[in-house]
RNA sequence: GCCCCGGUAGCUCAGUUGGAUAGAGCACCGGAUUUCUAAUCCGGGGGUCACAGGUUCGAAUCCUGUCCGGGGUACCA
């Protein structure tokens, strides 16, 4: 099939591209070997659908892209396409069509029949997806950052499983480490500080207010009388700080489904028996006192250090043991969401596991750029090491979690983000979600209006007599939603959605402004009704996807 | 040095995976409210898509090189 994949959601785009393709074997002409597209125009004076197929063929039959164009259109006009108003053809040779407007007013029927249900292709059916996220070690407050790692997993999450993907929502972290080691030192050094006895704060420690906190704590719940290395430091403070990571997290409506803790994996002999297979495959050696992995000999840049001259192991052991054992629960789909700084980890991890026969390409890496955060203009300087960051849980309570899912998300998750807290903050109309949401609140006002008058909204309307200029443009828009989700879910990038979302309030904003819902013409208010309440419908699902709340009011 | 991401309007960013005349928001200027919510709408100015080549009917988009910013870079994850 030669068909785009964005456009075989839609069965009216594979119509008219089977129409297309018969016309070229009516013409006698050889379909082309590269794939021709079937796509919106950007400007609506071509139409609803352009077809570069002429150009395509202009060279192989040596003949001009305009004069194919028309062959191709005369042909299709003859055979009179359903749904089709007018074919025209322009330069350079694209053939435009004018799809009558009563098929996009049907769509509207179609929203409403479905509901929140609308668009889905469900490709997702009986498939299930393991989505990792966040997987933060416990050793302080969710940063910034880790915000836009855990609202693009949850929202990713959603995509997936609105399209019937069944997902469960991963957290991995190590409570073993050495950065837990440093934590609990951390702690330690906090608690005989505070009962006023020598003490020696670790070099790399680390130096947040939350740290003496828990150090109170354990003097309340566990006494003055504590020694060195006892196991109380970390264990206290591992559940203290995943208490707050949870809670920060509940914030933000995020659930998780599993966690899986490194440490399991050495307690299963998992990583043992990984290091034996590879060890099978000559892909393991020692030097220096360490154990290598021979990345080299499959294409790797250089050889990676496994287990240190301290017998500690580095991340890619336990990782790749990990990874492997989501492979083993074969998952139809799996997906890591990573900050930049992980870029370098997974290639390793992949071509470990593609060496001991295992298939990666389900597993999909979501890289995410860092966060700036700005205030008054300026960069808000971070550093991690001395507590000196604005934590998630700053953000939640100075923005709330329909701001800050927002923010997270609006931009390209490959794009360094600049959080603008001055903008968040502003509760004017310059906040783009205010914006989103208002429509959403407007509708619902207007259908509370309308049933002040005595106007109920029923699915028997005629949908035929919206014909004003903003309203077609809504219901055009309205019609795209499916594509955008199957984006959505290709792409795994959410900003697709924020962005339509957007573009959906701002036609009907416009049509709010030209033309009156609830009037005394009864026929037009009631067809008015079903094209805010489809709006309605695709706003609300869109937002929900998204994680966003849906004002009645605002 | 090498690898990854980015460079598009004064600022922050989209750009449907190669289409036609480059798109928003903010900021700036000017207008609209006896109205279903003005948290809205309408109009205006503002561009060498970092730069230079290449690929082709056609490039912001793909390839090569250069410059700038961010991240990584071999026993920290």
């Amino acid at each position: 099939m030669l068909l785009k994949r964005n456009t075989l959601i839609n069965s009216f785009k594979k119509y008219i591209y089977q129409e297309i393709v018969k016309s070229l074997n009516d013409l006698d002409i050889k379909r082309p070997e590269s794939e021709f597209s079937l796509s919106s125009p950007k400007h609506d004076s071509f139409g609803d659908l352009s077809s570069n197929i002429s150009m395509i063929l202009a060279k192989s039959l040596k003949e001009n892209p305009i004069d194919i164009a028309n062959r191709i259109k005369n042909n299709l006009i003859e055979k009179k396409i359903d749904n089709i108003e007018d074919i025209t053809v322009t330069p350079p040779g694209f053939i435009n069509f004018v799809i009558k407007a009563t098929f996009y007013q049907n769509q509207i029927k179609s929203i409403i029949k479905y509901g929140n249900s609308f668009g889905k292709d469900r490709i997702g059916k009986g498939k299930s997806a393991n989505v990792e996220f966040v997987s933060a070690n416990p050793t302080g407050p969710l940063t910034v950052g880790h915000g836009r790692n855990a609202v693009i997993g949850d929202t990713v999450s959603n995509i997936l499983e609105w399209h019937d993907y069944k997902v469960t929502r991963e957290y991995y972290y190590n409570d073993a480490g050495k950065q837990m080691r440093v934590l609990a030192k951390s702690v330690e050094s906090r608690y005989f500080d505070l009962i006023n006895k020598p003490s020696e704060f670790p070099e790399d420690g680390y130096q947040g207010e939350y740290i003496i906190d828990i150090a109170k704590e354990i003097i309340q719940s566990f006494g003055k009388n504590l020694h060195k290395n006892d196991s109380v430091f970390l264990s206290e403070a591992e559940r203290v700080i995943f208490k707050q990571i949870e809670d920060s997290l509940k914030k933000l409506n995020i659930k998780f489904d599993t966690f899986t803790n490194e440490k399991s994996f050495y307690d299963s002999g998992a990583i043992e028996k990984l290091l034996s297979e590879l060890k099978d495959k000559d892909l393991i050696y020692e030097k220096e006192g360490a154990t290598w992995y021979r990345a080299t000999s499959i294409g790797g840049k250089q050889d990676k250090v496994y287990i240190k001259s301290t017998g500690e192991p580095t991340y890619r052991l336990p990782d790749t043991a990990y990874h492997k054992d989501k492979i083993i629960r074969s998952y139809d789909l799996i997906v890591d969401v990573f900050g930049a700084d992980h870029t370098d980890t997974y290639p390793d991890v992949l071509s470990a596991l593609n060496a001991l026969g295992l298939k990666t390409d389900h597993i999909k890496i979501l890289i995410y750029q860092f966060v700036t955060l700005i205030r008054d203009g300026e960069k808000v300087k971070m550093s991690t090491r001395k507590a000196d960051f604005v934590t998630l849980d700053d953000l939640l309570n100075e923005l709330g979690i329909d701001i800050v899912r927002y923010f997270f998300i609006m931009r390209s998750m490959n794009s360094h983000l600049d959080f603008d807290l001055d903008l968040a903050k502003d509760q004017s109309d310059k906040n783009p979600i205010f914006y989103l949401q208002y429509a959403h609140a407007r509708i619902c006002n207007i259908i509370k209006h309308g049933e002040g008058q005595g106007f109920k909204f029923s699915d028997n309307f005629d949908p035929s007599i919206l014909n004003d200029e903003n309203e077609l443009k809504l219901i055009k828009l309205m019609s795209n939603f499916p594509i955008i989700m199957h984006t959505a879910l290709e792409t795994l990038e959410p900003q697709n959605i924020a962005n339509y979302l957007q573009s959906l309030a701002t036609y009907f904003h416009k049509f709010y402004g030209t033309c009156k819902v609830i009037t005394k013409n009864k026929e037009l208010t009631q067809a008015r009704l079903g094209l805010i309440f489809s709006t309605k419908i695709i706003l609300s699902t869109g937002l929900s996807i998204l994680g966003i709340s849906a004002p009645e009011k605002m």
